[in-house]
DNA sequence: CCTATAACATACCGACCGGTATGAATGGCG
DNA sequence: CGCCATTCATACCGGTCGGTATGTTATAGG
């Protein structure tokens, strides 16, 4: 049995012998990214703090000795999941969809999809940022710098997109954007929580319209 | 010594002799409001979860049997922090206010008094309502029931308050003042998460500006 | 073939956790 | 005076926590 593992009971069973193509990084990458994934889901059930490594030793098979070979302490285990999978995640939903195009249609429309995509669970777990920096901003400057940075992009590129809606003659010219870049971030959090409090996808939709009542009214008024 | 407790080098030294009312009820109180007041605290700061009895002990002086006297778990400890603690402050800042006047008035200075009074460690500490709720709504169900009391007072009491408006002609009649209610309270709640994580009292002012002007535009325009 | 190293696996550690069992001090009450 | 409830105080418990030390296996490089 050449390039099979099979010293105890053979989980992930191949190696880069022949499926990668820089030596030794794909095997290896294919369990840290299992750990990253059971580690995120732990931290968005539970909270970091509350996150159990054992529970998320069980539930991907892997050891203790090899979460601690890629990951030094729990804690660098936490910041891998949020600038690896959060950060990327926000980034691809909300960032740069508003790069393009009317900054009130991209986001009425994202708001609508997302909340009409989002299951009860979805909801009950809420959004794993909005989490993470309830729970940790206080507790770990590690956390607070690493959250408060993709929440510093997400304001800077809706503040962005707004400017460019004004300059384009779709926004209000009469509107602080930077204020509004906070509003509407802290808003959708703010319905995101709520709904996940009421465990109500009534709430979120009755949140979410109110925004987009608002929102609609930033849109530039028709020349006359 | 009479009415003097020195077996321990007498922490609180006097009790209900001669300062209650009903016999035995004051100075067991006052060790329960300590315990109490200390728990809000411990939690305020670091979660419930994350919350530790023997860190409350150390700071109130008090013993663990003394404790365990009065609150049967750590839970029913969170519990009456809560009922007893939180919901009160609630009422009393945002709530109550909201029965008389122009809802709109009173939000806006609510809002700016609220503000102004906060310090940077308050903002850093954020809401304690909004921190139990992100943390422990899908945690625990004791805690979800009453944490979303709090929030449907508060959103009933605003939409209560919203629709007053309309009657007196001080609001718009044309908004929604159920979902106008859930996006203020979550777009508030936001406000301070995002201010929390920022540790920035800039944040929250330019979020509290731009609810402000949102609030405004929903008063009554002027009879023609 | 030999060695170094990556990639784990296993066993174990002290610290702390929430919770309990037991007892002592005190005072109200009959 | 005696009994009982209240109000604690102390010692202790099993369990879980994050973390570490050590061993093993397979492979790449020399």
């Amino acid at each position: 049995m050449i390039g099979k593992r099979d010293n105890n009971g053979g989980k992930k069973a191949f190696w880069h012998f022949w499926d990668c193509g820089r030596c030794c990084a794909a095997p290896s990458e294919e369990t840290r990214q299992q750990l990253l994934a059971a580690a995120f889901e732990e931290i968005h059930r539970f909270g970091f703090q509350s996150a159990s490594i054992s529970r998320i030793l069980k539930h991907t098979g892997v050891t203790k000795g090899a979460l601690y070979h890629y990951f030094p302490s729990k804690k660098a285990l936490g910041y891998a999941v949020l600038d690896e999978m959060i950060r990327d995640r926000m980034r691809e939903l909300w960032i740069e969809p508003l790069q393009q195009g009317n900054p009130v249609d991209v986001l009425v429309e994202t708001i609508t999809t997302a909340g009409r995509q989002m299951t009860l669970e979805d909801i009950q777990l809420g959004c794993p940022l909005a989490n993470l920096s309830q729970e940790m901003s206080a507790v770990d400057e590690g956390f607070r710098e690493r959250l408060d940075a993709i929440y510093a992009e997400w304001r800077a590129g809706l503040a962005a997109a707004l400017r460019r809606g004004q300059q384009a003659g779709q926004v209000r010219g009469d509107i602080d954007v930077e204020a509004t870049a906070v509003m509407v971030v802290a808003t959708l959090e703010g319905c995101l929580a709520a709904a996940k409090n009421a465990q109500s996808h009534k709430v979120l939709m009755q949140c979410g319209q109110a925004l987009i009542h608002y929102l609609e009214n930033l849109r530039a008024r028709k020349e006359e």
